[in-house]
DNA sequence: TTGACAAATGATTGCGCAATCATTTAGGTG
DNA sequence: CACCTAAATGATTGCGCAATCATTTGTCAA
């Protein structure tokens, strides 16, 4: 009636229980005729471990703790997405953490996520406060740090330049004729940030800059929060030619709203997004979109996690950049 | 040097560690002066709770598996979020499954999320397996179904009835006047199919339902996929003069169709989505679409969980019906 | 055939906590 | 002031597994 245990598979096939442990987890330490008859025994019974034995037992759980900024923010859930593909018919578990955008929360969620003795922990970016690096650093699980770029990575880093995405989408509208470029930037977190740093080099490189182009909320972004902004833009830039969005769902409500005061794209407004989400392609024009490999970036990290688990060491690169792709199109394009 | 243990922490306070205990799972039950010199020493040990060991102990954890079937699937975001605020500053944490729209797939997952003895379990929709219900039924754990309602739930159910929603939907269509209004459904998951159920019981009310109207797909929605089916709706059903969409995504790439096609909307089609996520209200015109307390589900859901888990006994009504509220935009507004 | 060595398997122990039952202390009553 | 009860605290035990160390079995060369 009672769950059975590896002392009941032992029994059913014979062998003592340690045995049958090291049947499940080593199964090259066992003889094949024996290794059969366990998984047998354990087919029989409907044995399945009790991960918290196992955890209690050797001090290292089989739960890959994913702290991410926000739940609703879809680059996340493309993320979750991949790392969940990668897990998927392994013993491994993804257990999550919101921490809202909030360096302190997040250093507080650190211990508890630590406690459970994870086999890896996923985090969101590099600005984790100093107390929060030096806790992860001392944990002795693989730590990944995602969507960002660093070459001093806690352990591994897996994802793109967000400076250097904004710079090509930047330069690449500079070189298309576009002058006034605004930046437009919701909720600006670290990365968004980084986005807006690498928009201002290009523009200052050019001579373009000018602190009025800059449009900030910290508000989350939305396709309304778009249209909003850019009425307030125009406002006090009316001569603005571009806009350079931290985020797809910002430049979608900003073509909206240009749409609805006929102003034509691209002629009189260019404009580019933020990770292609997918609307952007369909819009009319098609706007133009950084692409960022959301869902390869979360398995790599889950991969990476697995990996070391499984004995491979710390590789020498710890900068792992999968890169971006400009997705050029028709709302940033005034040559043939 | 090593972690603090109960033990520990109660050496530092002059007690026993059970009392440790005690002090921290249920602080009324030992003396205020006793309760102060343990949580001082906690602190000053930074002893934190081994959540394997507690779980051995038992026999119950602090996890709350939440199954759903797409982390890409925005709906489900939404939901993920209304949970973690609700178990925010609490001991529970959540864990991820996804179940990748398969019935099937769900059977395997739950008895690897069972052995977690979860604090609770949240599951997508009514259709589980037989044998997926009566492992939940036997779950000495809360078992919350979402996004559906139903009379017999395995626990209970948080969400509202898709057919419906879907059904005051069309029904609003038809009384504004629209006559050859199709379905588009994309996925066809089994909430896909009450909506298609509440959508084809309205039109065969009027006498209005026709097979060709019925245009669905396999694949997951999207904005694209929206103006591909527009296209094939079109070309079998000239006439058609309406679309409830299963979907937001959906219904915005049949209004982006419709613009390049100059179909004007609401004149000669109406355009009603599902979800409401944002978009549609900003689209010109806007579009119609039916809100889903996909958040509060979520929040409702963890809650439950948390109440029976703090003792609370199973309420009477296990159908916890949150509603919906159709949000009627110009996208289906022919009268003033 | 024997010995040496590797491969295969087993026995013991403790991980850190909570359940259970036992004991002590405090507070009130006649 | 003795007694009773309730509140507060403590001692013991085992949850199910893996680490560690110990033992047995098998294999092969000389």
């Amino acid at each position: 009636m009672k769950k059975p245990t590896l002392i009941d598979v032992g029994k059913e096939s014979g062998v003592s229980a340690i045995t049958v442990s090291r049947a499940l987890r080593d199964p090259d330490r066992v003889s094949v005729a024996l290794r059969k008859r366990v998984f047998a025994a354990i087919e029989k019974l409907g044995y399945v471990p009790d991960a918290a034995a196992a955890t209690l037992a050797s001090n290292r759980s089989s739960v890959i703790a994913v702290l991410v900024p926000s739940f609703s923010n879809y680059v996340f859930s493309d993320v979750l997405a991949g790392a969940s593909s990668v897990i998927e018919g392994t013993k491994y578990s993804i257990q999550i953490g919101n921490t809202g955008y909030s360096a302190l929360t997040e250093e507080a969620m650190i211990p508890k996520f630590l406690t459970l003795k994870p086999a890896g922990i996923v985090i969101a970016g590099v600005d984790q406060t100093e107390k929060s690096r030096k806790m992860l650093k001392a944990a002795d699980c693989p730590v990944v740090q995602i969507m960002d770029a660093s070459d001093d990575p806690i352990d591994v880093i897996v994802g793109f330049s967000n400076f250097q995405a904004a710079a090509q989408a930047v330069a690449h509208m500079v070189e298309q004729g576009f002058r006034r470029i605004a930046f437009v930037g919701t909720r600006m977190d670290p990365r968004t940030q980084q986005r807006m740093a690498g928009y201002r080099s290009v523009m200052e490189e050019h001579g373009l800059f000018d602190a009025a182009l800059l449009v900030t909320t910290p508000q989350k972004s939305s396709v309304e929060i778009g249209r909003h902004l850019l009425g307030s833009l125009l406002d006090t830039v009316p001569d603005c030619d571009g806009v350079f969005c931290n985020n797809d769902d910002v430049a979608v409500g900003i073509a909206l709203e240009c749409h609805r005061r006929n102003i034509r794209i691209p002629q009189n407004m260019g404009i580019c997004g933020f990770n292609d989400l997918g609307t952007t392609s369909q819009m009319q024009p098609a706007i133009t979109s950084v692409n960022t490999p959301r869902a390869e970036i979360g398995a790599r990290a889950a991969q990476y996690i697995l990996d070391r688990n499984a004995g491979q060491p710390q590789p020498e690169n710890r900068n792992i950049d999968l890169g971006f792709a400009l997705q050029v199109r028709a709302s940033t394009q005034r040559t043939a």
